[in-house]
DNA sequence: CTATATATATCGGTGCACGACATATATTGT
DNA sequence: ACAATATATGTCGTGCACCGATATATATAG
């Protein structure tokens, strides 16, 4: 259990799990909705990534169902993979709030009016 | 320049470069005093990372000094730099709101008192 | 005089993501 | 009738960022 940071990828399966169970190729379309059609997870990365979380016991199969003679896999959120989901959240915003205070206190900005804000 | 997202240590190198100039061994002083003591950056993970944000000119060598009888390099955060910062950090306030928004609106959350905020 | 802090740098190994490919069924278009 | 696209899962080779170890050198503290 290596608690390195979750790569984006990874961070967003979590955040497409977190409030409901879905299937993977269900994963692929929710993460493409979330990020507004930016991120196209590769079914290499999501296969990957859900073999691996699964070994890590941050996600679990729900059930495996048969819709319209298509096989699913049903993966949900473990409470382990809730936890690092919430643990990863509240450092990434921590980063976050650091790095938009660091750039609005740049140094050298331009030219900046007597009676400015930081 | 692959558009790829930041990982988390060079978000951080970026991060700690924003607010003002610093030299490699001040940033992983600086990234540790940043996250608490939680990273403590590499020197392999480091001047390997410095390396290619030079070569895609996201920083620049602001100037080299000699302090106490030891060298420094400086670096700093070029305008291109600044903008993939600035890209990379509404991007994970974003995903960091939504995966919140998930985990509130978690689908089957223990026991609810009737009454109770999400 | 040894250990620790400051400071930069290289190198081999690992792990995650990417892109291409493979397989199969259902639906839509022509 | 046939082709293309959508749904659905999976494997495999490659690339790259990060990690851990190691190397080098000067200054300060014990």
């Amino acid at each position: 259990m290596s608690d390195r940071p979750l790569q984006e990828p990874t961070l967003l399966l979590l955040t497409a799990l977190a409030d409901e169970p879905r299937h993977g190729y269900g994963l692929i379309q929710e993460i493409d909705a979330i990020s507004n059609g930016r991120v196209r997870m590769r079914t290499g990365t999501l296969y990957g990534a859900l073999d691996r979380l699964l070994q890590q016991g941050l996600i679990r199969v729900e059930r495996e169902e048969v819709v319209d003679g298509r096989a699913r896999k049903v993966y949900a959120l473990d409470e382990t993979g809730r936890g690092v989901l919430a643990a990863e959240t509240r450092r990434l915003r921590a980063v976050v709030a650091e790095a938009e205070r660091r750039m609005a206190a740049h140094s050298t900005p331009a030219v900046r009016p007597k009676g400015a804000l930081a």
